[in-house]
DNA sequence: ACATTAATTGTGT
DNA sequence: ACACAATTAATGT
């Protein structure tokens, strides 16, 4: 557990702040599913994701919620970054898309660390400048691109977290995170099927040609 | 093994 | 977008 979080972040950063992040950081595990953040919340604590995925949403005043992007291990969320300084609400929220191990750290620290510690200041820059780019990869897909090829990258996203050319989800959980409906997902889908490049099952997909 | 039901997926208007 | 049909998985008897 504390060996897994060693691994992850020893490379990341210098031995005097891995000491005090062990010390002080509480290792925690979560299901899948589990929201990590909402809309509005206050930060309480940063996570350093260890292993599994998070995805990060937004939503309009209509309650149209669109997938943003995924968090992977050896990464924390950018807006916990800026929020615990600010004390500003998120404006994000933040979802547990597979079983997750984290460490949780104390904000009071987060200050602290980035006077003291420069790899500490890397790794926040890295992460703001990761997931801004990120954004803009949704907004360019979004802006540019017909739901038919927003759906291509999602399922190819998804088989890369899943690890394996099976992913379990169904057609409306697509919908939700697409900002779409679950019709014209199964409609795009079939066509894919036609075109051999998924193979549509109960409950999951496969993407073996994709 | 069979029937019932809920969830998921397919299709026509 | 909506309504309804068909299929699949889960559950109880």
């Amino acid at each position: 557990m504390v060996e897994n979080f060693k691994k992850r972040f020893r490379p990341l950063f210098q031995p005097a702040l891995m000491e005090e992040l062990e010390s002080v950081g509480v290792y925690k595990k979560m299901d899948a599913g589990t929201t990590l953040m909402a809309y509005g919340d206050y930060v309480r604590s940063v996570p350093l994701l260890i292993s599994g995925t998070i995805k990060i949403l937004r939503a309009d005043d209509a309650g149209n919620e669109i997938l943003l992007y995924f968090l992977n291990p050896g990464e924390t969320c950018a807006m916990t970054l800026v929020c615990c300084n600010g004390h500003k609400k998120s404006e994000i929220k933040a979802v547990a898309e597979t079983d997750l191990e984290l460490m949780l750290l104390p904000v009071q620290k987060i200050e602290e660390w980035s006077t003291k510690y420069k790899s500490w200041r890397n790794f926040s820059s890295e992460t703001y400048y990761n997931q801004l780019m990120n954004a803009f990869k949704a907004v360019d897909i979004m802006a540019f691109s017909k739901l038919d090829e927003r759906l291509l990258t999602y399922l190819k996203n998804k088989k890369e977290i899943a690890a394996q050319n099976q992913v379990k989800i169904t057609h409306q959980e697509i919908a939700n995170d697409l900002n779409s409906s679950r019709v014209v997902i199964s409609r795009l889908l079939k066509k894919l099927e036609q075109e051999d490049r998924i193979e549509l099952k109960h409950n999951y997909i496969n993407l073996t040609n994709l």
